[in-house]
DNA sequence: GTCTATATGCTGATAGAC
DNA sequence: GTCTATCAGCATATAGAC
């Protein structure tokens, strides 16, 4: 017997993580209650329990999976070929990416205290490898004397953080078109790169 | 008759806004409850509706003081003569005034999302009055042909978040001196302005 | 797979004693 | 000014019917 497809379990599991997804990304994980969940999916709050052990694990695969997702992403990347050409396909990367998953990204931010230890640490680790492929872009870039950076370490947070915050101004249809916004965003990471 | 000075309600009302700031900061608004609050300062729940009339409250005044003690001191602080000097001194402040307030500035970050409609509005119009004097300082400088960042408003965005990403990284005691990431930051800042 | 019912405990806020 | 006691409601999570 072929198993029928779109089964209630196949369904719900997704839709459960969802609906958690956009109102942790609305109202933050503290303010939103498992019945609250419950309702956008259309079942009663018992029944989130058959796809989840609890909501701190709700909101911990949540984090996770963008994570691995940006590295998996990240990893499918064109690499170029000098250290400057890397450090574009970085900051158009990062920018594309993030903008294509606003809920993830806010929640990725918003919510790291509200992890436990054990799962914080699994987070921390994840965000912190990708940090380094930025870091080692600028620290080739640093050897071949393309990047003129007075330090490293320092250019990699004020680059992430210029780009990220992309995420916070940008709307659809807005003055300036994706493309363009990841052009000028581009120049400036270049400058402040040294290059 | 003098009044008695360190009376209860001198003390305590400071006492409960600290209290909540700390509290706020660490765990979040929504997870934070009046009673924890209420025992930080060494009091029973009851007693705090002395000194707020409700939870929201405390949140929208730690936020307001906040970013009225940034115009007001941002008005304090000596103008440079050229938009290159006005920018370092703009850069150089704000790295300075925010470092000294990591609390205030996580939770005029965070919480702006729990913010009520009404309270919202006007917290959202200090943040952009204070994004519109780096604005004027860029745009003068374009206008000076001094700077030559091809979207002001875009480096504006982005000169902000890294600044403020600065927050997020610095720990005193680390390997940098803050003269010395207000030297590398305002440099790159520069930079990224096209200067 | 989902429901209803429930255990157990915490929430913001108020009333009234002292 | 602070306390104790309390209201009405919601929280997470589980048990057992269907």
């Amino acid at each position: 017997m072929a198993r029928k497809t779109g089964s209630h379990s196949d369904i719900t599991g997704p839709l459960v993580r969802e609906a958690a997804q956009r109102l942790f990304a609305r109202y933050g994980y503290a303010a939103v209650s498992m019945r609250q969940i419950a309702a956008e999916v259309g079942v009663q709050a018992g029944a989130l329990y058959l796809y989840t052990p609890d909501k701190q694990t709700l909101l911990f695969n949540l984090m996770k999976t963008h994570l691995e997702e940006l590295h998996s992403a990240w990893a499918a990347e064109p690499k170029g070929e000098t250290p400057q050409d890397r450090l574009e396909v970085f900051s158009r990367f990062h920018i594309r990416f993030h903008l294509d998953r606003p809920e993830e990204v806010f929640i990725a931010y918003m919510e790291l205290r509200n992890l436990e230890p054990e799962n914080f640490a699994v987070i921390e680790s994840l965000r912190r490898a990708y940090e380094a492929e930025l870091e080692s872009i600028l620290s080739d870039g640093h050897t071949a004397e393309e990047f003129r950076a007075p330090d490293i370490r320092l250019a990699t947070m004020a680059i992430i953080a210029m780009l990220t915050g992309v995420n916070t101004w940008y709307r659809e249809g807005g003055r300036l078109s994706r493309d363009r916004v990841e052009r000028i965003y581009c120049d400036m990471v270049r400058r402040a790169a040294g290059a």
